[in-house]
DNA sequence: CCATTTAGATGATGATCGTCATCATAAATT
DNA sequence: AATTTATGATGACGATCATCATCTAAATGG
C-alpha cells in the first residue's frame, strides 16, 4: 500500500498537526501514539516510517503548536478590544480579552502549549524544550512590538506573557467558576497596567 | 507483619509525603506507585491498605504540598528581602526573591505544586482540583494580606500569585539560562510594581 | 491467653505503553 | 515491463502501570 511522495508529506504532516492538538487536550503523557494515530486515520503501526520516536514527534509538535499560538496572537492583536481603559494598548488589550475569557479557558483543543502542557515541557528532552523555548521568544517577540520600542519593551512583553500563562493555567485548575473567573479578571487587570505604564513610561 | 495503630497512622503519614515530594519532581503522570512506595520505604502492595486510589492519594498529597507552598510564602513574607523598590511592600518583595531566583527554580523537589505540575491540574479529577482550588485560595489569602485590606487587595493579590506561578512555569521551561533568568527578572519587576500601585493607590 | 484483625510482602492480573518485525501492495526507478 | 523501494496494516515484544489475591506475623480485643 505504498503512498506518493506528496501523499506521504501530507500523512506526516496530518500526524504533526493531529499530535498538537492531542497534546494541548491531553498533555503530554496523556497522549499515547496509538490514540494519535487513529485519530489521525491510521493505525499504530506506520508511525515510525515518519519518526524515530514519541519525543521526536513530539517536539515537533510542539513547535507546530507554538506556530498556532502566534497566529492566534497576530490575530488577537488586530482585533479592538471589548474594553480598553484609557491609557491602555489596543493591541494588547485585545490579545488579553481573546486569552482570558471563559471560553478560551473552555476550550480544550485551542489552548496555547505553555497552559496546556507548560509544567510537562520543563521535564521534557532537549529538542522539545527547544522548540519551547523557540516558541516562547517568538511569542514574546510579537507581544514586544505592541510596546513600539518603547523603554524595557522587552521586560514588559515577558512581564505580559507570564500573566497570560500564570492566569491561563490558573483559572484552568479552579473548580469554582466565579473564583476562575477573578482569576482571568485579575490578569487581565494586569496586562493592561503593564500597558499603560508603557505609554505613562510609568 | 502488623504494625501498632501509631505506626500505620506514621507509615500512612509518610507515604503522603514521600507523594507530596515526587509529585513535584516528576508531576502527576510521572510518579508511579511502584516508585512511590519505594521512595517511602515499602514494596507496592501495602498501598491499599491505605488508599482506596492513587487518586485519592494524588488529592491528599496535592494538598499536603499546598500546605508546604503556604509554609514557604509564610517563611518568604517575613525575611527582608535582597532588593526593595521604593514604596514596594518589603514582604512581597521578599516573596518574590524567594520563588523567582535561579535556585529556587532549579531545587526539584521544593517546587510549588502550581509549577510543577499544574497544566496536569487542569486535567485532573474532582478531588484533586478541589484540593488544588483550595490550595490556591489560602495562597492567594496569604498574598492578600500583605496589601493591608487597601483597594483591590484580592484582585491584587491573584496577579502576584499569578506572576509567580506564570514566570516561575516559564523560567523553568526555557532552555537558554539567561533567558530564563530574564523571564525571572521581569516576573519579579511586576510584582514589585502591583506592590507600587497598591501603595500609591495607583 | 486465645481468637480475630490487619500491615505490609510477594506475586499475579489485565491493560496499556513505546517500539519493532513482518507482510502485502503500490509507487518509484530502472 | 521488470525490479526495487517504501507506506502503512497486522500483530507481537517486553516493560510498566494500577489494582488485587494471598500469605505472614504481629497487634488488638476479648
Amino acid at each position: 500500500m505504498r503512498k506518493s511522495k506528496a501523499e506521504t508529506a501530507r500523512t506526516r504532516n496530518r500526524i504533526v498537526e493531529t499530535a498538537s492538538d492531542a497534546l494541548r487536550r491531553n498533555g503530554i503523557s496523556g497522549t499515547s501514539l496509538h490514540e494519535l494515530m487513529s485519530e489521525a486515520g491510521m493505525t499504530h503501526g506506520g508511525f515510525y516510517r515518519h519518526f524515530d520516536s514519541k519525543e521526536q514527534l513530539i517536539a515537533e509538535a510542539c513547535s507546530r503548536g507554538c506556530d498556532a499560538l502566534l497566529d492566534t496572537i497576530r490575530a488577537a492583536g488586530s482585533r479592538s478590544p471589548d474594553a480598553c481603559p484609557a491609557g491602555t494598548s489596543p493591541g494588547l488589550a485585545a490579545i488579553a480579552d481573546t486569552f482570558l475569557t471563559p471560553e478560551y479557558r473552555d476550550e480544550d483543543a485551542a489552548c496555547c502549549p505553555f497552559v496546556s502542557f507548560g509544567s510537562e515541557l520543563a521535564r521534557a528532552d532537549a529538542a522539545t524544550r527547544h522548540a519551547a523555548t523557540e516558541g516562547m521568544r517568538r511569542a514574546i517577540g510579537l507581544l514586544e512590538q505592541e510596546f513600539h520600542d518603547g523603554d524595557m519593551a522587552r521586560m514588559r512583553a515577558i512581564a505580559v506573557f507570564a500573566a497570560l500563562i500564570g492566569g491561563g493555567t490558573l483559572a484552568r485548575i479552579v473548580d469554582d467558576p466565579a473564583f476562575s473567573d477573578e482569576i482571568l479578571q485579575a490578569a487581565k487587570m494586569l496586562i493592561c497596567r503593564i500597558s499603560r505604564d508603557a505609554t505613562e513610561g510609568g
